[in-house]
DNA sequence: AAAATAAATGCAAGCGCTTACATATGGGTT
DNA sequence: AACCCATATGTAAGCGCTTGCATTTATTTT
């Protein structure tokens, strides 16, 4: 008996449907097991009293919770939303709901929100790139929680991952601008300490310099926080050094985005007086002017990749299997070849 | 005794600390009830076990789960990241857990999920405007979830809200370009049936309209879904209409930036040869070019407000109180007056 | 028509916690 | 020394569901 206060019960429906609570229950997670007049009962009483199934009781009887975790880095930016976006539709395709938060890029953070997301009953965690404390995959192991890394790609990572080759997406546009003819290269990246993703594209910028003759060491690097306006101090500053770069690589659009900011700032035409890159391919590159040549990364597909991949990693208690997308160039305005008397200072 | 494949549980920690499973609740809800060498000899037994409380069990014993809901028209855009980080840094403050689901401008999708918002236990939810069927406010009075709505105000709207005037400050920014003299005035906005944020907005350009002498009816709208792709559709049509509409306003930045874009493939000059109004002031208004003029939102103060509010109503069990903040306009590069020769054309 | 098999349902034991209530312990009071 | 009260701890009854197993009912098979 419940009074009108709180919410009905399996047992309310059971008692108006005048069958046991698992016919219930078995009605609401297993239709076919049931005869359809019986069923059909249940299910108006349901509808009778407007019943929904109380999910802490569920899933502590089923040890199981239908969720599925992610930390983010941040929410602020672009760059994960659209992933992310696409994550959730897939998951809840198959009836999982998505409990997200986003560590700020701190470590100790993420690590506080992993066990939290364990202590929820979170049936499978998704993560972003590969560098953090191992203790924490021993952690996952150990609850047995499967996990699955995302935005970034590396066969000899501990965990699954579904994502690009940062390094080689990086060197392939940094290859295809030194082409035109630079020689003095600055970057602005995130800080690359704990972030794999950063420090690979770093490196293959620094593959670039070096398959085109160029000392990698003499890369004008600026590491800074995800920020518009960052980029455009970051900009300024490596247009301070000598030799000025005449060529800017950003580990991402927003970086770029304020460069070319900088560059207004500064009297400097892009691509003409210098050239800036890009990376992600978000909404914004298309809407600066210049607009971005960038890496076009397939957030959507690497979202929904991740989703299928950890769902069937929790349903099939199977370890997962690392995913290889790929990225694509795209040349719009921002690159030029460098003015000569940029080439010749030295 | 648990095998060592399942995680620890309040009884091995009550075992190795040789006290009661109720002792052992007790010190970790509320320690000062405790003895501090019982104490001391509990807290052992959990670091030593890596025990993590269940999170299942523990709502379903106590009634309650530390979660708060939030279902944000999309996540896609910028519009809600911002706010939203700030709400959840603030509920974390107060130990309570963000669960964050995505309607994509979709109202039944936002009353499904609104529904398992509850089902899971939802301590509250908080909800973006007030456009939504009656039937919801009366479910969740019937479930008891206190809810709130953000990014609107209005106080007589049934739901408690902590935002701003969506029409006065579009009325507002209106006004202040139209003062410069235009006569023929576009808008790009959001569809505004069940958005009353869009419509509001609408509703505040035809008050300018009036206040000035113009006539409402003869503002060109163009409604769409929020893309830079599809503001830069609409301002391409909006330039087809006749009379040309000299000032377009925009419902937020993102259909603003895609104004631009579209400006910049028609070889229109902004604010030369037509003026262009943002709303938002998100990243992307000062990374255009020309910067936009637009409304500045206080979204991180919007998101800390509503988690204050909201989770005082759930503490306090009591009504919530509506709370108005106030938008800003800023003036940046992308209005002027209107030539003269487009202000004949009538 | 009896026997064997399959399908549908019921019974009841948990799942891991919280919390009202009961009990034990250790001083103060008088 | 008997009594009272405050403090610390234990006991055990749920919270609302799922699910293995037992039981009943319907369907085939011989």
């Amino acid at each position: 008996m419940s009074d009108l206060q709180s919410p009905p019960t399996l047992d309310d429906v059971a008692a108006i449907a005048r069958v046991s609570t698992a016919t219930v229950s078995r009605c609401i997670n297993d239709p076919e097991m049931v005869s359809k007049p019986t069923r059909e009962r249940v299910d108006a009483a349901i509808k009778q009293l407007g019943y929904t199934p109380n999910f802490a009781a569920r899933s502590m009887a089923a040890k199981r919770t239908f969720t599925i975790g992610a930390i983010v880095p941040t929410m602020e930016n672009a760059f994960f939303a659209q992933g992310l976006q696409a994550f959730q539709e897939e998951i809840h395709a198959h009836r999982y709901t998505l409990l997200v938060s986003s560590s700020a890029y701190d470590p100790i953070a993420e690590e506080d929100q992993i066990r939290t997301l364990v202590a929820r009953g979170a049936d499978g965690i998704l993560l972003i790139g590969h560098d953090r404390d191992p203790a924490i995959y021993d952690y996952l192991d150990r609850q047995r929680v499967p996990s699955l890394v995302a935005w970034s790609y590396d066969e000899s990572a501990r965990a699954p991952s579904v994502g690009f080759d940062n390094r080689a997406a990086m060197r392939a546009m940094a290859e295809s601008a030194i082409a035109m003819g630079h020689q003095h290269i600055g970057m602005i990246s995130a800080y690359s300490a704990k972030n794999d993703r950063a420090r690979m594209r770093i490196e293959g910028v620094k593959d670039a310099m070096k398959s085109n003759g160029l000392d990698p060491s003499s890369l004008a690097l600026v590491e800074t926080t995800y920020s518009v306006a960052n980029g455009t101090a970051a900009f300024v500053d490596l247009m301070g050094q000598s030799p000025r770069p005449s060529l800017i690589l950003c580990g991402n659009d927003v970086f770029a985005a304020g460069a070319l900011r900088g560059a207004r700032q500064l009297g400097l035409l892009v691509p003409e007086d210098v050239s800036v890159t890009g990376f992600d391919d978000l909404e914004i590159a298309q809407v600066v002017n210049p607009e971005l040549t960038t890496v076009h990364v397939p957030h959507r597909a690497m979202g929904q990749a991740s989703a299928r991949e950890l769902v069937k990693m929790i349903e099939e208690k199977r370890a997962g299997v690392s995913q290889k997308l790929d990225v694509q160039l795209v040349h719009r305005g921002s690159v030029a070849a460098p003015k000569p008397h940029s080439r010749k200072s030295s």
